[in-house]
DNA sequence: TGGATGCCCTGATCTAGGTCAAGGCAGGGT
DNA sequence: ACCCTGCCTTGACCTAGATCAGGGCATCCA
């Protein structure tokens, strides 16, 4: 695994010039984020933030780059700004399952022990705020909201998971991708954007990954579901969906 | 669903005759409980766990009760002192999967959010430790070492979920079957108890709605692990690791 | 302009595990 | 002593989805 691993490239997000970690408090790039509301950084204070940001780096991974990898030592969490980002465990001979695929404002880090517990790898151009571990712990303890938001976020995490759980064990190929696609939509809702022509910055074969499935069995399920008129494939990476109260009922509650 | 609901059934845990709430400091049950050391109240100091059980009621709850139904309000958390509990999430056509099985020292409560996201049903007879909601959350506000916890609890679940979604989206049956006795081998050696004959608390149809499998599937591939010589039924529900070896490499890494 | 590459779709065939059915065995109640 | 019930096992058969294979269509680069 570790021999895939390439290593993170340097970021130019902070127009200044200045080091990431050394700006002036006016200038924060956190006021312009577009995806601080619904970041990890949400329930830091105004007066708070520079501290909170001086912590951090911004950093600019390319689609194929790995994050981190499986079993890797954890010295990093991280707060993504823009882009996709899917978490992924493999066996030994190359079967992997991603186990969630991230977008601006979702936190990568929890779970981990001794290692990372999971690869996190850049599907699209990816911006993401680097945290030091130790020092984002630390900073926790001193700061109970941030602690308190973190046990949210794990909490909702952990739901998901469940959910992701009933879909694996027991949904079929039609309902994993129905539900799927209404997450992606349902998702893009709760973060203030359309959710109806749904993205999918991600393979078939990444899909596949997400859904037990292989990649050929998630494209006959994209065009059956096409045929029964539940969505409409602007190209292969748009969907739009049709109906979405027939897709509802395909995904199976 | 929530017509299968049964209520709880009042225990008699405390020997004193007091009710649970009132004992006095001397004779706290807690100070005997097998499962402290491994529960949410690990990290409450001596001094503060009278206030601590104060919030508290021991109950019992028989084989085939629930904690609590999918969908009900989330008013309790629990701390597990006895007894196996299994948490599933069900499809309207009753398909369910099982998404943990929880022993002494396991927490109950987390991921749920305005209603409770899967249903938590006693296995065995089952001892709790059951706090009201929100009086709970108040005291970790007011105690971060607690929520501290409860934060590290939920990111091991959450490394367990991930594991989960890999057995469940990509593992064989035989890998499925191995890698469960594997890992019900190695938490009761986590908690001090001999991993290995293995107790399985649980029925064919329950293991199989935790590995995403039929009962046949799992009751085949238990007699297919037996005459691999990777392990012994002494009955049913005790099994004999005779080859942890071969186990480990049927589990696939 | 013409490969080369990466994704996607679709058809033919295969198989792991599901479904259906029958029988065994242990424990509990009368 | 007998039945009933719940659980487990095993056999015969079936099917959803995997596997294998081929072809299409963008995009990129020489």
């Amino acid at each position: 695994m570790s021999i895939l691993r390439t290593p993170p490239v340097a970021g130019t997000a902070d127009p200044s010039g200045l080091p990431a970690n050394r700006v002036a408090a006016g200038a924060l790039p956190c006021n312009t984020c577009a995806a601080r509301q619904f970041s990890i950084c949400a329930p830091v204070s105004d007066a708070d933030l520079p501290h909170f940001f001086a912590m951090s780096v911004k950093l600019r991974f390319e689609p194929r780059r790995y994050l981190f990898d499986e079993g890797d030592a954890p010295r990093y969490v991280f707060s993504i700004a823009s882009g996709t980002v899917c978490l992924s465990k493999a066996l030994s001979d190359g079967r992997r399952q991603i186990t969630g695929f991230l977008f601006a404002g979702d936190f990568i880090g929890l779970a981990h022990g001794e290692t990372c517990a999971y690869t996190a790898e850049a599907l699209t151009p990816v911006e993401v705020c680097r945290f030091p571990r130790d020092r984002f712990e630390r900073y926790m303890t001193e700061h109970p909201h941030v602690e308190r938001r973190l046990l949210q976020i794990a909490s909702t995490e952990l739901a998901a998971a469940q959910d992701q759980m009933l879909l694996l064990g027991r949904k079929t190929a039609t309902e994993r991708v129905a539900s799927f696609l209404i997450r992606l939509s349902d998702r893009a809702v709760a973060h203030g954007r359309s959710g109806n022509p749904v993205c999918l910055p991600m393979t078939r074969a990444e899909i596949g990954d997400y859904l037990g499935l292989t990649l050929e069995t998630v494209s006959r399920t994209m065009t059956q579901l096409r045929k029964r008129g539940a969505i409409d494939l602007d190209n292969t990476s748009v969907v739009r969906l049709t109906s979405e109260e027939t897709l509802r009922r395909l995904a199976g509650v």
